[in-house]
DNA sequence: TTGAAAGCGTTACCAC
DNA sequence: GTGGTAACGCTTTCAA
């Protein structure tokens, strides 16, 4: 049914349906009522292509999800949508597909370009990005979730993976732990340098020596934390303490110790960083795990909602906002063997 | 830059610039070749709301996500981005916020008959499925991702969970298992349903009564896999064997046997489904886990494939697909210990 | 092979 | 408070 047959039936002009629907102050609450009831009743609704084009606004976000699929993504997706619930608002999601014949950079052009989003959701950003660059260029709204230098004004939603992983760091040296591995995200993204840099200034507060041989970069999945932490447990002295970047390099972590007749939070200890996953929580591992803890959901969440104020004309540059992030202590912590204590 | 504008610059209608661009037969090669050129030079790409509006196609397949925002969902999502990559075609996504105001069907509705996707797919069919019912009513194409009895014809793709859990579960009894408990998805769904019947007729072959103290249902989580093992592993005499739903529910059991003191595949045996991630495998966990196995990646870029068969005119009840599961044999799984024998 | 013009279904600007 | 009407940017007959 299209609006000039629905406003027939009603009795009414196209154009004071239209007003009636979309809520503007100048239609009478009784002509309102009636209209919203019988659009219902009918079946009306406005064809969302029409709306578009004559508004201008794509009625879409856009969401390019990472090229190895990570898992955090559909939480962060699940967040934006709860905000976005009754906005009338769709969440566009480009994958990147692995063997991709299109750049990153081609894509978000797309996007944009063709007036298919209204904004942009960034992630996983490094110091220097491009596509920020891009995005500025193009002059399209668009929120960073994490950070970066680069050097256009630009909206941010971050957490304090610096002083997350200061604190765990600390954590684990006031437990008496000297030789502490971190197994990291990727290197070159801005959270991976974060982290690094919380990582060497707790050991810095101490007057610890930084050894490189400590600390990995990669991706956060369970066949890296095991890899990366059986290395690591080969080393001589090894470490006593871990710091994982994710819950799924704890579980590899995890393994690893045990799998070496060690075990966690006596012999050695860890920490990860949980983003709070309904299907695998730090509490319920065995022993429980101790974590930095920042809900990805509810980043997605704000970071729609910032996306909307960015929308209703709020300058990029005064949207920055930096997440503190909980250190929650269980059971796979504990003071460092007597004989590795310095 | 619109259109009219950039056919200006070439001296060329409209007309034959949109003909040239979208491959019409009539344009001359050169003219094509010039267009095709100059378009990229000037950064020339057709508004896709007009397009959609004119042509009347939404261009984009929609996907509702659960409620519980399932993990497997990105990976589906990841497999149908390979296929949909350089169609034109998006991916839009209505993930349910948990609290929703409106209900699933809603959901299904609006996205329909606002014009915002040309096809959909239904995650998750139970056997008697409202929001298939509706779309064939709707008269939209869709495509199921399970299977359904609802009586209209519908399209759809499934693997063959029955077979999978009956050849699981076969095996575990092979090895001399009796008591083998199964944590499976949550009730109500075809593929619980179907998996409970795999297991159930394994039993049967073999002569075996079905306990219904060993069957449990639950969402994919670790925390319902070690809860429901935890208990299952109090009964007496206990299971020997577990058949999990998925990788999150295998972690669970993983942590409850080892918590009872038990060691997996020695003292009890395990085997999970497996949808292939790439951040969790199966063959990394220690013990490495046996599994049925069926990438959902690939899943979903098969979805892809036969919703744009759909789309191209397919008629839905022909497309029928059933995949067959891999079952994998590890480490999980061993002989049934001597004093748990019948 | 190319071009002019009529829509596609809505919103929003002006009148009334 | 309500109703005409001109866009929105493109595709697609119909003519040339």
């Amino acid at each position: 049914m299209k609006l000039k047959e629905f406003a027939h039936q009603l009795g009414l002009s196209p154009t004071t349906v239209s007003r009636a629907l979309s809520g503007y102050p100048e239609v009478s609450e009784k002509t309102r009522q009636r209209v919203a009831e019988e659009a219902v009743r009918l079946g009306y609704r406005p064809n969302i292509n029409a709306v578009r084009l004559v508004t201008g606004r794509a009625g879409a976000i856009g969401a390019v999800m990472g090229r190895k699929g990570e898992f955090q993504f559909s939480e962060f997706m699940i967040g934006m949508a709860e905000r976005l619930d009754g906005e009338d608002i769709d969440i566009l999601v480009s994958p990147m597909a692995e063997q991709e014949t299109r750049d990153e950079i081609q894509i978000y052009s797309r996007l944009v370009t063709s007036g298919r989003v209204d904004a942009l959701i960034v992630h996983s950003p490094r110091p220097e990005d491009e596509r920020i660059r891009l995005l500025h260029k193009l002059g399209v709204p668009f929120l960073v979730h994490g950070r970066s230098e680069t050097e256009v004004p630009h909206a941010w939603l971050d957490i304090d993976n610096e002083g997350a992983i200061r604190r765990a760091t600390s954590h684990l040296l006031d437990l008496g732990h000297r030789r502490i591995a971190m197994i990291n995200g990727g290197a070159g993204y801005t959270f991976s340098i974060h982290r690094d840099k919380g990582y060497r200034d707790a050991l810095e507060e101490r007057g610890i020596a930084f050894d490189p041989r400590l600390v990995v970069h990669g991706h956060f999945t369970d066949e890296l934390g095991f890899r990366f932490a059986r290395s690591l447990l080969e080393q001589s002295p090894r470490p006593t303490a871990f710091v994982a970047g994710s819950m799924m390099t704890a579980l590899g972590v995890y393994r690893a110790v045990r799998s070496r007749g060690l075990v966690v939070g006596r012999d050695i200890s860890v920490i990860a960083h949980d983003d709070v996953f309904p299907y695998l929580t730090a509490e319920n591992m065995v022993p429980s795990l101790s974590a930095t803890r920042s809900s990805m959901r509810a980043a997605g969440a704000r970071a729609a909602d910032l996306v909307l104020q960015l929308l209703g004309g709020r300058p990029a540059d005064e949207i920055h906002e930096l997440w503190p992030v909980e250190l929650i202590l269980r059971e796979s912590t504990g003071p460092a063997p007597a004989e590795a204590r310095s």
